[in-house]
DNA sequence: GATCCTCATGAGAGCGATCTCATTGGTTCA
DNA sequence: TGAACCAATGAGATCGCTCTCATGAGGATC
């Protein structure tokens, strides 16, 4: 039948109104009689129009999409928070494009700069942390950038402490009477949450007159197996560590699956504690000690701040939500306090 | 400095050229001569030009983007194959434009309809289970639609045989010598896929002279925790089954840790079983027999699939990915073979 | 040196909406 | 009864790009 996707032309004709009432049906339907805006939903219906949405973005200027960049959608906390994103911002009616770079400056700049080309309204970001390049891009972009996980003075930012969470973990390890903590991280490079959460830990032990030599750290990929090699390398040190912080769960978990392997003991020989509070830390043996994240929350308020920033709604440029310990069963104090 | 986002225009006017010569050095430069073409790429790096879209995708009938609509990202599954599926298609310089719908029909008409109306040039499905309107939508819109994860005769579709991976499960539990076989099934509303997953398992059993009776099937959030409530349930009957089978690896291994709490050996007292092969099938106790499922490959094969027929490629309307079952030490004879 | 190509470029008409401004007919009120 | 006003609709420009077709400048060919 229709051959061709009916136009705004077509409803008009159809409905017998000019094309300026036609768009007005879809734009501002009060501004319509009720007669004409009968005639034209109808004639909407039988030709089963849908409008272009370019056509529609280059007349008005919006395109009510938003694009989110992400390290990765195979670690969980970027599916969710996406995930999270993407509803709140369809609740908005609002498309989400993503794109992910595997953390590479050069794929997110590329992904950053197709995304401004696509016309979306406002950016999500993951970070504070990349070339000046891609900030000139974002600047030169003149559309609102909101970026996650992280902190920075220029633009929107909603997150969360990085730091703060590497502390935490830490300062419970001490507190519990650890002096050798060793942290599993994730991929350190173009990735400053981990930085910080190092950071966080590393100050601490510091303060605490302790430290975290470079040995101590293990980079792996963000995974259980990840954790199980990093846990491998910490443990097959000289003076191996009594307590392990993973820079997530998943790392946490791999690791405690290591130490089963070694027929370590978790708490009682080695202490582990993770980060994100994850479903599975409630099942692994013992149960994991994480630090939560507020992951889902981020994803959400970013849905609602972009909202509001492009309803011109007044906005705190900086939204952070607080992170805290849980205590499960794989920490505890050390079993031996032989002197360092 | 520049208040205004820099057009063709100002690029062309920069470089001493046409708007046609300008344009032409992004759709065709090999039509440039050496000169005109430095000429103009000249003028795009010092006005920082970024092409619009919209307009391009308006004037052109091309957007350059791909939709896709998904139950839901905080399931893996999903998950890795949009990531994937983002992959291939930005390597063809396509872009990604998601939604999920949370196994509600009517918010993926919704999303299918969003999406249309942004111009994509295909769209991407799970399943090929959904209301008649939404079909229609998808008739009318003349856009290549793929579906993944099963198979419809209309429609291209990329997957793999969901009854065989029910099947490949009970088969394997029943040349062991079981008789009662449990099932702990996700969300079965609007989710073909597991619907079948069980039809499969339940003919197996019937081919074999068992049955699959309904108090025998669990339906359950897709999580750790809807394993664990399904096992529960499940070993709670009077005469509860010598082996369980997880619709997905995260119920199965939900099921291992209910299972240990009771006391029960796996795979002594009960066999369990997953589907997808997640690395977490190595890291539980004991590590998890799994019918692994191809969700890496369906994600590529989707980008691939849709970049081939947008280029007008000669494609498969079906590709089929086997399924194959992983065995490790979740499973074996039943310890007791008392009669039924 | 006239004819014919070819290659590079320019001119101009859309693409399908939005949006501002003008117009119309019908009320209201002095 | 005419000025003023308002609600509803129409006309037409515009958004920034693509794409077809026309044109002009050189070369090659005979």
């Amino acid at each position: 039948m229709t051959s061709r996707r009916a136009t705004l032309v077509d409803v008009a004709k159809l409905a017998g109104v000019s094309r300026a009432t036609a768009a007005r049906a879809l734009t501002a339907p009060e501004l319509l009689s009720r007669k004409t805006l009968a005639a034209v939903t109808g004639a909407i219906s039988t030709l089963g129009y849908v409008s272009d949405g370019a056509a529609r973005t280059l007349a008005s200027g919006r395109s009510n999409m938003v694009g989110a960049v992400v390290p990765t959608l195979l670690n969980s906390v970027f599916a969710r928070a996406i995930h999270h994103l993407q509803v709140g911002l369809a609740d908005g009616g609002m498309q989400l494009v993503v794109a992910a770079h595997e953390y590479n400056p050069a794929l997110e700049a590329q992904a950053v700069r197709a995304l401004i080309s696509r016309g979306i309204d406002a950016i999500v970001l993951v970070g504070a942390e990349r070339p000046s390049d891609t900030w000139s891009l974002l600047r030169a972009s003149h559309i609102p950038v909101v970026l996650t996980y992280t902190f920075h003075a220029e633009f929107h930012s909603i997150g969360f402490d990085n730091a703060e969470a590497g502390a935490l973990a830490a300062r419970h390890l001490i507190g519990l009477g650890h002096q050798r903590i060793g942290f599993i991280s994730g991929p350190r490079r173009s990735n400053d949450r981990m930085a910080l959460r190092i950071t966080g830990a590393a100050d601490a032990l510091v303060a605490a007159g302790l430290e975290l030599p470079r040995a101590m750290i293990s980079e792996q990929e963000f995974s259980l197996s990840g954790g199980k090699l990093g846990a491998h390398q910490l443990m097959s040190l000289a003076r191996p560590p009594t307590a392990i912080i993973g820079g997530n769960d998943l790392l946490a978990a791999g690791a405690l699956h290591e130490l089963g392997e070694r027929g370590l003991q978790v708490p009682e020989d080695v202490s582990v504690i993770g980060m994100e509070n994850l479903e599975i830390t409630a099942f692994t043996r013992p149960t994991l000690t994480s630090v939560q994240l507020p992951t889902e929350e981020i994803g959400l308020a970013t849905a609602q701040h972009v909202l509001a920033v492009l309803r011109g709604a007044p906005v705190d440029r900086r939204v952070e939500f607080p992170v805290s310990l849980i205590e499960r069963h794989s920490t505890s104090r050390p079993s031996s306090c032989r002197a360092d």
